[in-house]
Order: C-alpha cells, then structure tokens, then sequence
DNA sequence: GTGCTCTACTTGTCCTATCGAGTAGACAAG
DNA sequence: CTTGTCTACTCGATAGGACAAGTAGAGCAC
C-alpha cells in the first residue's frame, strides 16, 4: 500500500524560498513577499507561511522585523579570532588585543574580578580541589559599540595570591602569558575546546545575537609543562567570528 | 502612561521551563507535560504551549517525539576530535582513524572520488586558477552505525597527477602528510578555520542532527610551506563532537 | 523646512477548531 | 507465550479569525 507521504506544505514553502535564496534569485538584504502575499502565491493559510519563514529564521538565512518585513541575511563572518599562529613568536600582550590590532581597530573591553572558590568543574579544569580559592574575571569585549564576545577566566589564587598579577587587569602587563611570564611561570601550550550551540538568552542579549544564529562555546586551558594556571569560558557569536588554528606538523623522526 | 509591556505568554512559560531545566527539577530523559496539562497548568491555548515549547527546542533543551511526548535531552558531546595534539609526532595515518582508535572505536568511511575543476571559491584557497583540474572527494565516515562526519577535500591535480596518490583512497598510504610525504612533498603546517551555523537540511539528513543542534563547518587547509596543497570542508554535529586543538606557545626569543 | 498625526502595511500574539499520524499499553486470538 | 488489533494519548499540520504593536510614508500644521 506504502501510501506516499507527502511533505507538508510549510516544508514545501520554506524549500521554495530557500531554493530562490541559494540560487541568487533572492540576495542578501532582499525583502521576502509579506505574509498575505505568501498566502496568495501558494494558496495557504497564515499560519502556514508563518511556519515556513520561521524554518528559515532557524537556519539563519532570513530575518524577520515587526513592522518591516523579512529579510535575507548577509553571511558574512568578518572578524577573525587567531590561534597558534604567532610566527614563533612569544605574544606580548592579549591575543583579543592583538586580533583587533591587526585589523586596525580598537580593541575595548569591560571586566570585573572577584575573589571566589572553584567549582567542581572548574576545579578539575584546573587541577585543584573543589572550593580552593580561585580568581574570577568577567570580560565583555567590544568592537566599537557592539559586544563581540563574552568571556569568563579563572585563575587558581595558589599560583597568584600576593603577587603583582593577582589582579588579571589593572597593572602594567596585560596577557595571560607574559603575566604569568612576570611571575617566572612560563606557559608552554594553551588548549582550546571547541563547542557550538544556540545561544542562551542572556548571551542573546548580551551579545545582540540575531534568532537562528548559534554561538561557538570556547574552553581555553593554559598550561606550564602539564600545569594549568588559568582556564577560561568564551562566547562567540558564530555570524561575527570565525576561529582560525594553525597547527605545524612536525617533521618525520630520524630513526 | 508607559503601559508596563508584559511579556508575552509564550515566552514566560518557556522561561519556566528552562529554569526547571536548569535547576535539575527536570534532568535529562525526564518527559515534560503534555500540552494538554501544560495548558490547563498554565491556563493558555494549545498554540501558546506549543510556541513554548518550541522556542526550547530550538535551544537544544528538548526533543519533541511525536506520539510519545517532549524530552529533556542529554547535553553530552561524548566525541573529540583532537588537532596539533601530536606530541611531536609526524602522523603516520588520518586524524579521524587516529581519534577513533584512541577511544577503542572502529573507524569506517565511505568515499567518492571525482575529476572536477576548481570552483572560484576553492581556487583560491588552493592558490590555484579558477577551473583549473582537482580531484575532489566526498566523504562520510562513521563510528558504529550512525554517520557522524561529512567531508569534501580537494587536491590540484597538478600536484598528483600521475603519481600513485592521484586517487586519495585506496592506495598503499592513508592519510594526507603520509600520502604527500611518499611524493616528496613534506607538510609543514594545516589551518583549520572555525564556523557554527544551522544545518542545511541534507546536512541534518545524513547525520541525522536533532532539531535545535548547530553544526560545526571546519575550513582545513594543509600547506608545504606557504603552498596550499590539499583543502578540505568539513561539516561535524555539535551535539556529537567537540573540536579540541593544543597550541605551543613558544618560548621567548633570546636578545 | 520641521514636526506632528494619521494611516496603511507588516509581523507578533493568541484564540478555537479539525484532522492526521506515531506510540504504547491493554487485551483478545492463536 | 506470541501475535495482532484496538484504543487512548501524544505531537503534527492546517484553517480562519481577532487584536496588538512596530514601521514608514503621506500629508497637514506651524
């Protein structure tokens, strides 16, 4: 009997626009047929060309503005966060400095330390037991007036307590690794998990994220040999950056 | 007169339910409410629950199964996808056979080779002419039953031609550094650039990705020096993998 | 010209309703 | 005990309607 199934009409819909979108019939800030025009064109309800444009808010290709209409997005990650790729060169300040410095913008951030205590997770990214004393810093990083990126480091109080970088900000050397370098801890690696997911809604607001945009969730772990000395959460918006690692390849072993 | 703007229903039943989530009241597996109690608990129509819960779903919180009910899901990215994490080693096979035999798994793939030209696109990551000859390759590799990684590398032909790596698979060597190594030309670095974005739909298709999880889209680039010679898309779950990369920080230069 | 209001158009929120389709358990038939 | 069927419950798809709220342009008052 194997009746056909066929697809429901809003996925039909939002495949059509899509189609007009990837084949260029529909370009980036190109406003789509308003809702009552969908309706007549295929001879559908509200609710259904509702769903089908919601479809595609999803996939980050349209967005839609009460009052305006729906547009199609632009794709277009500008700005480039750059890892491993120092030319062999110890860095001297922040990577987020020098990112913005290479592309000839300012880089501006607002931070907040406080004094508090590991968590479980936490703790084991560091090594160190639950409820040992750490450093924590909120960073908010700006690109001109928009926030780009979100970011929340730890630092074990054991390593750093009483000494002139017990505060990450605020003194006269600025960079994980030459502030580490200034106490005669010198970092050898640093490693980076990489994750993605939507955003949750204070990063949403926080970082202006439009619907259907997810945000890449980085955990960053510096090390001294197989130490770590600080461990860090950050938040990107994935339509505003892409993460670049350039990884050498060691030559072969002499036998 | 400033009329307090409420904000609407649908909203503030899924911040409940999120902070529910959040809080552990309802851990991963449990069954939310039907929509019929989630209605009468709430006192609102079918539509505002069923915005609700979508809204969470598109957050990756929950999994909606029709006929049997809404589900917290299981935040578990169980895979790790390790880069420049070689402890000197020059690699002797693929990353993904490497990754896979280091958690006990068996690493299977399907592959399709084809004779094409560059696209404008691939030209220039490859330093190449547009429409110059390059043999492209799809990929889907697996880990036991569910395909969990999609690939397209592209190899100038002027490069390979004639040689016993023309075809990427299926020769002696595996591997991209080993299959270069074996004509001469030793690898010297690979740069990977990062990026999140909904799934297309074929994409959602053949790695069977849950409503709501982003994918990761990886840009990978191998270099014999400044020469690209090999370069590659590939497209990763993010509910699945996590991305790690182990970056040296090299030691200060002597004055 | 500047500023205001009015209006038409757009998407947002929410309602009642109906039928379809997938699931799982109860239960009868073998 | 196994198998098939029935049924209650679940979410999926779609219709048609109402009012709210944000936007932009026309046109009027100054």
């Amino acid at each position: 009997m194997a009746t056909f199934q066929e697809r429901p009409a809003y996925v039909q819909i939002a495949d059509d626009i899509r189609r007009q979108i990837t084949d260029g019939a529909l370009s980036a800030g190109d406003k789509l047929p308003s809702e009552q025009e969908l309706m007549a064109d295929y001879g559908v309800s509200r609710i259904v060309v509702r769903m089908a444009v919601e479809v595609l808010q999803n996939e980050g290709l349209v967005l839609k503005q009460q009052g305006r209409g729906t547009f199609v997005r632009e794709q277009r990650p500008v700005r480039q966060r750059i890892m491993g790729d120092l030319y062999g060169k110890r860095p001297t300040s922040s990577p987020m400095k020098r990112a913005a410095e290479a592309q000839g913008r300012r880089s501006e951030w607002e931070y907040q330390s406080r004094r508090t205590t590991a968590t479980k997770a936490i703790a084991e990214r560091l090594n160190i037991a639950a409820s040992d004393p750490v450093m924590r810093t909120n960073y908010r990083f700006f690109a001109g007036e928009e926030a780009v990126m979100l970011s929340t480091s730890y630092e074990p109080l054991a390593l750093t307590e009483g000494t002139p970088i017990e505060q990450p900000e605020g003194g006269a050397v600025t960079g994980v690794v030459p502030r580490f370098d200034s106490i005669g801890l010198n970092i050898t690696h640093v490693t980076e998990d990489v994750n993605a997911r939507a955003p949750r809604p204070y990063e949403a607001e926080a970082l202006d994220i439009a619907p259907g945009v997810p945000i890449m969730a980085i955990i960053r772990t510096y090390f001294v040999a197989d130490r770590p000395v600080e461990t860090c959460d950050i938040v990107v918006a994935s339509d505003r950056y892409t993460l670049t690692y350039n990884v050498p390849i060691p030559p072969a072993e002499a036998d």
